[in-house]
DNA sequence: CTACATGCAAAAAATTTGCACCACC
DNA sequence: GGTGGTGCAAATTTTTTGCATGTAG
């Protein structure tokens, strides 16, 4: 998989080790297609009995962050939520019921031109943009 | 002011009291134009000399938020935003410097047709989206 | 007077930090 | 063998809950 080469290389020129919580927390992330939580992530990663501490994933996906492999994305409750960087971009559909989430690829509707216009009308230097769509999937409704 | 009497008037018809709490609070939102973390809310109330419980301020922002007057927005960090659900739709830009927070309203990017398509499309009923852009902010850049 | 509202204390839940120990390269 | 990683326990931060009491209408 390209991907996964590519991040591993990334992690060598920054002479980060493969240890077996990174080396299973990037491989979640290249098969999951949904942002994930921490506890999310214990309890996948536990599945696969491979027993990680909480610390190390919080620390993990910082470094992961860091380095624009991972990063976050804000749902509807209290958490924080991660997801591959390099993936295309897209942007989310929240079941508020079953708590589903969808990526979303949208038609015509230029975001990076409005981020553009955003830098010239108020000076703003706009780096990213974050856009959920929230409402019932196919089954809840 | 209009908006002001609508509140009103939604407080009233479910029979809830006017409180010192609940005015002020109502009254905060609708002179801030920026969307409000209940530790800030705390802050500006007491600095009014208004001393309020934070269970108090939790528990009215979920009434406010099911009467639909307020609504929760998530930022950068890890608590909740509430601003008035009466407002003009908008999305929001924050300085990830300064964390100042500004109102952005889009030209040309029809994102309630973009809702449709996701209804149509995908089989979804979408109730409603949030978008927020990250950057500097002028002063900051 | 009575349903709605409040305060306090304690619990929960998510995240962060300090420190000693461990293991990959 | 030394730098990066890990685990554990405890602290912090935000939000929620239970319960006894207060108050607006």
């Amino acid at each position: 998989m390209e991907r996964e080469q590519t991040i591993l290389t990334i992690l060598k020129d920054h002479k980060l080790r493969l240890t077996k919580t990174r080396r299973a927390t990037v491989a979640l992330f290249l098969r999951e297609h949904t942002p994930l939580s921490v506890p999310q992530i214990l309890d996948a990663l536990s599945a696969q009995m491979i027993h990680v501490n909480k610390t190390t994933v919080y620390r993990e996906l910082e470094t992961l962050e860091k380095l624009g492999i991972v990063k976050s994305v804000k749902l509807e409750d209290r958490r924080q939520y991660f997801e591959l960087a390099t993936r295309d971009h897209h942007h989310h559909f929240v079941c508020v019921a079953c708590e589903e989430i969808e990526d979303v690829l949208l038609d015509e509707c230029d975001l990076e031109r409005q981020e553009g216009l955003l830098a010239r009308k108020n000076g703003f230097s706009v780096f990213r943009h974050s856009l959920e769509f929230f409402g019932l999937c196919k089954l809840c409704r």
